[in-house]
DNA sequence: CTTGACTCCGTACCAAGGTACAGGGCTTAT
DNA sequence: ATAAGCCCTGTACCTTGGTACGGAGTCAAG
């Protein structure tokens, strides 16, 4: 029951709905942080829509201050099904803190950003 | 009244207690991130605690996905008793609501880390 | 008043994360 | 079947945010 045709995307396309360089997918690529494109007989590289919101996915990440290893990391934690259990829960739950520390010290910078904004809607 | 005798601290001081290399504290002080430090007639630093403050502020922002120009405006934002009302608030408007932002998107990753950790303590 | 540990500055180098060619091969609309 | 506009690869280069010298001056404990 395949009726479902999947859409596919040249690098170009990709590039710019993902809102990034085509290098930087090649780059990517290399790096193995998205899934490894199929091939034409030609060569040309055959991207799917869940290439394009991996791509999104680490855009926004990088902008929350993970390197591309730790996003690495992290997409692998979602994929690896054959990973043991615990090891994943391990990683998980190490991830887990940063992410609420992060959270955290966010949350004292909106405060103080809130006050700003207060005090300076009160006097000069 | 200033029976407030300041503590001073060197260089090489600072770094260890804000954990950051003494080079850094140069990098910092040239690009304007951190407050002139007096000098010594022997052109020796004389830094206090309120640059320990700083820098510590500073590698924390980076952790949180700020460059270094980003987080000196932030900085800016505090210190600027100069610069008119509207124009601070504009800007910590702005830089609020990125930070709402990025509140969001990681407690949508650590949502995703909880499903993850969830699923891992019940089945394989 | 010396000696070991610190500081100064300039300059050069480094890693991460891209970005830009160049020279060649597809593709597709005409 | 041909030209415009894609795509391929490898290699070189760029920016950001540091790091690492090296030669010279300073400080403080003995």
């Amino acid at each position: 029951m395949d009726t479902e045709e999947q859409i596919t995307y040249k690098v170009g396309e990709v590039a710019r709905k993902a809102g990034v360089n085509k290098e930087t997918l090649r780059y990517y690529e290399k790096r193995k942080l998205i899934t490894k494109p199929d091939r034409r007989r030609s060569g040309y590289r055959i991207f799917t829509q869940h290439h394009i919101d991996q791509v999104k996915f680490i855009k926004r990440a990088q902008e929350l201050g993970f390197t591309l290893s730790e996003i690495k990391e992290l997409l692998e934690l979602r994929m690896d099904e054959n990973t043991t259990c615990s090891e994943v829960k391990t990683e998980a739950e190490e991830k887990y803190r940063d992410v609420v520390e992060k959270i955290k010290d966010l949350q004292r910078i909106k405060t103080t950003l809130t006050e700003l904004i207060d005090s300076c809607a009160g006097s000069g």
